[in-house]
RNA sequence: GGAGGAGUACGGUAGCCCGGUAACCGGCCCGCCUGCUAAGCGGGUGGACGGGUGAUGAGCCCGUCUCGCGGGUUCGAAUCCCGCCUCCUCCGCCA
């Protein structure tokens, strides 16, 4: 959410923003119209209630006449500020909402432009393999390798849902351990959150006045939704919290299955690990001090781009433009991994800062010494290990011919010191 | 799922039955006293929001809200009534 304030003194930035997000700067000036209005109101019933208040510190003292006339009086008063208090609630919760849909404000450095091809690639690392064969995608080979059944999950499912089976569950294991340990040697406090949270998690770190189910799954007759990532939970483990502010950065390391409906993508992506409906994340979270959120958010993607160099990985490192900003965030670099079946660089890793705008709607505020005021935290959050799409660049980097996989070297203490994996 | 109890400012607590300016202790800040420190003595002490005056965020002044959250009753609610959240105890169920 949008500091309003902010928006009364700059009302232009924040038109600016919206353009740059290739939509519509109406709303701001719609925020400043229902907020004259609120404003208005306000003042008239602070007025009546301080006649009230001076009225009731009065009457205890009154006696006979003095006092009957004094309450009747008061009688009126009240039924006036009954009468205009639903006028101000609902000016209220306009604005409220009108704010809760607003997008973040883009940093200054995200570029212009209205879709991923306006992305800037800020550097690339590694060669894609050439090979001397024609190269199987990783459906092909991790149902070859016996460790991908899409098939059956498919059965038990629907489409986008697969069972993993014997070293492929290792596999995955060995990520996610890989990262947990990055993240613990960093000083990270790994969390096991809940999966299944209130609705108003999901918003808050998501933005949006409503829940977008479009993308998440509700549960039905209940307040609860399931996460579409650990990043919504960690979003909230300091909900409702003034945090020291020499203890920041607090870093978290998420790890949980993650949800997602993907009600909007149909027919996109549907072959393989790629868009699913239920993977495993290792998530890193960040709560830092505002003056220090932009090294914080180069010191994640950094982390990233170590794990999937480790893991040998040719990859590139990309800056979201504007339109292709999520709705939350003012700043997003993708790491994109190369993926012989896909034929190009997808991602597999997404880092972002989202200033204060996830941390307004938490209402996680740090303060700066005993006294004085506190202030909204930024918040920082990236991907480490999102198994399923690290498993595609495995596979379909480390391919033979014959089928059989070459595993990153890092890896082996993981998997019983298997360097490969064969069909069979 | 059932029964009962609790939630008060930075921390700990009183007030609630029986409606009328949120109190007390600690902490913290300032001052006094004192070779130093501590004790002792005196004073002060939050947050959010709106307005005024400064220079659109310092400071100062006025006001509203803030006793878990949201409603209701009332001239007036921490106090009475209703709903919800969280925690605790017991019962039931369960891996």
């Amino acid at each position: 959410m949008l500091d309003l304030r902010q928006i009364r003194e700059d009302p232009e930035r924040f038109r600016s923003g919206l353009r740059k997000r290739g939509r519509d700067p109406g709303p701001v000036d719609a925020a400043l119209e229902i907020d004259r209005r609120r404003r208005a109101l306000l003042a008239e019933i602070e007025r009546l209630r301080a006649d009230q208040n001076r009225a009731s510190a009065e009457i205890p003292a009154l006696k006979g006449k003095d006092r009957e006339a004094r309450i009747a009086e008061m009688k009126v008063l009240a039924a006036r500020i009954k009468d205009l208090e639903p006028h101000l609630a609902s000016a209220e919760s306009e604005l409220d909402g009108l704010l809760r849909s607003l997008p973040n404000h883009p940093d200054e450095t995200v570029p212009e432009g209205t879709d991923s091809s306006a992305n800037v690639v800020v550097r690339t690392w590694g060669t894609p393999p050439a090979f001397d064969f024609t190269p199987r995608d990783h459906v092909e080979l991790g149902t070859g390798l016996g460790i991908l059944d899409f098939e059956r999950g498919a059965r038990a499912s629907g489409s986008r849902f697969y069972y993993m089976r014997g070293d492929g569950v290792l596999l995955e294991t060995a990520l996610a351990r890989m990262a947990m340990d990055l993240l613990v040697g960093e000083g990270f406090t790994l969390l096991g959150t809940p999966m299944l949270v209130r609705s108003g998690v999901i918003t808050g770190a998501w933005g949006g006045a409503t829940l977008d189910t479009q993308q998440t799954y509700k549960v039905e007759d209940e307040d609860l939704a399931l996460i579409g990532t650990s990043e919504q939970p960690l979003a909230a483990y300091h909900m409702d919290e003034t945090l020291d502010a020499a203890a920041l950065p607090l870093r978290y390391g998420g790890v949980s299955w993650c949800f997602r409906r993907e009600a909007g993508s149909h027919g996109r992506d549907v072959r393989g690990l790629y868009r699913v409906h239920q993977f495993f994340k290792i998530e890193m979270f960040s709560y830092a001090h505002p003056d220090r959120s932009r090294e914080e958010h180069e010191y994640l993607v950094g982390l990233e781009e170590r794990f999937v160099q480790a893991l040998g990985l040719p990859h590139r490192v990309v800056l979201l433009c504007g339109g292709d900003l999520g709705l939350g965030m003012a700043k997003t670099y993708d790491i994109e991994t190369w993926m012989p079946g896909r034929g190009g660089y997808s991602e597999t890793h997404s880092c972002s800062n989202a200033g204060a705008f996830q941390a307004r709607r938490m209402g996680t505020r740090f303060r700066e010494g005993a006294r004085g005021g506190s202030e909204y935290v930024h918040t920082l959050n990236g991907t480490l290990a999102a198994t399923g799409r690290a498993i595609i660049a495995i596979l379909e980097n480390g391919q033979q011919a014959d089928g059989s996989v070459r595993l990153p070297e890092v890896l082996a203490p993981y998997m019983r010191w298997q360097t490969e994996l064969r069909p069979g």
